[in-house]
DNA sequence: TTGTGTGCAAAAGCTTTGCATGTTG
DNA sequence: CAACATGCAAAGCTTTTGCACACAA
């Protein structure tokens, strides 16, 4: 239920891997395989997911791993930005690949549950400005545009979600 | 850790109830005590409360209710407007009232957990083009800046919120 | 009187934790 | 070989659900 664009991006999986081995490495974190094939199995994912169904995915995988080092994966890559963190209104934590793709917000159908991305260059201005007239260091931020979609999203109703 | 201003405001609270009144009414929905108990204990709260908290908090009160009673009544204020819903992040709802506020946005302390509120109508320019753009008829919105506060967050610090 | 709403407690879903075992550095 | 990471299962939290009883209309 995503708008999404290709698959496996070998080259941006590689610079990911470069980027996390760095990381682990200058915390003095260990370079497991299971870090790793994690890493790899969320790169092949397009859109959105989160722990559980990562986890679930996994369990098919040449290289297994239990739930606990799902989530303690998923933070470190969100420490080290390779992921970013979402919550689209429900009590769930959705995550997308983030290293590669340009900084983008989200537009979600509340019939369908599709999720669209757009960017926006008036947000950084506005990021700019508020950190200044209130004097924080803003490191990141979430806009999440909430409506229906006209049009497609009739069509995937009837199977009566939400 | 809050920037709050001001306590009760009856009459806001009154228009409130009427608000209430009229959406009950017309979807046939009961008039319970309960449900009118709750919305006052809200509008007595001056900012953001999680479900649990205000259960909690109405324990103390003339009229009691369960926690279910809670949950189902925070669901019928947000669909009548009359509150507001967030997620800042963590797995816990937190929830506004937002009739009589003007419509605004969050900048989130990660040092400290300080919300401060800010309003920015490129917001509603954003929203404007995009559902038009995207084909979407937009009905709200979450922009949620995170970063850290200079200056005041240190001291506040100590006293652990979060 | 009728059926919706409530209370209570149990269940469900996501996430975290504890502990024994494995493995990286 | 020592410390950190993993796996597993149990525990923790928030939220939802089921059922008997209460009460608004």
């Amino acid at each position: 239920m995503e708008v999404s664009v290709g698959g496996f991006n070998e080259q941006l999986f590689s610079e990911a891997q470069d980027i996390f081995t760095e990381y682990m490495e200058s915390n003095n974190l260990r370079k497991t395989p299971e870090r790793f094939a994690i890493l790899e199995e969320i790169y092949k994912r397009t859109d959105h997911f989160d722990a559980e169904a990562l986890f679930i995915h996994m369990k098919t995988q040449e290289y297994r791993v239990s739930r606990a080092t799902v989530y303690n994966t998923l933070e470190l890559l969100v420490a080290c930005d390779l992921i970013a963190k979402h919550q689209f209104g429900k009590n769930v934590t959705q995550y997308e690949k983030s290293y590669g793709s340009k900084q983008h917000d989200h537009l979600i159908c509340e019939d369908c549950g599709k999720v669209v991305e757009f960017c926006d260059p008036r947000i950084q201005q506005i990021k700019n400005m508020m950190g200044e007239m209130l004097n924080f260091e803003i490191t990141h931020h979430n806009l999440d545009l909430y409506g229906k979609c006209k049009g497609a999203c009739e069509k995937t109703r009837g199977t009566s979600d939400n």
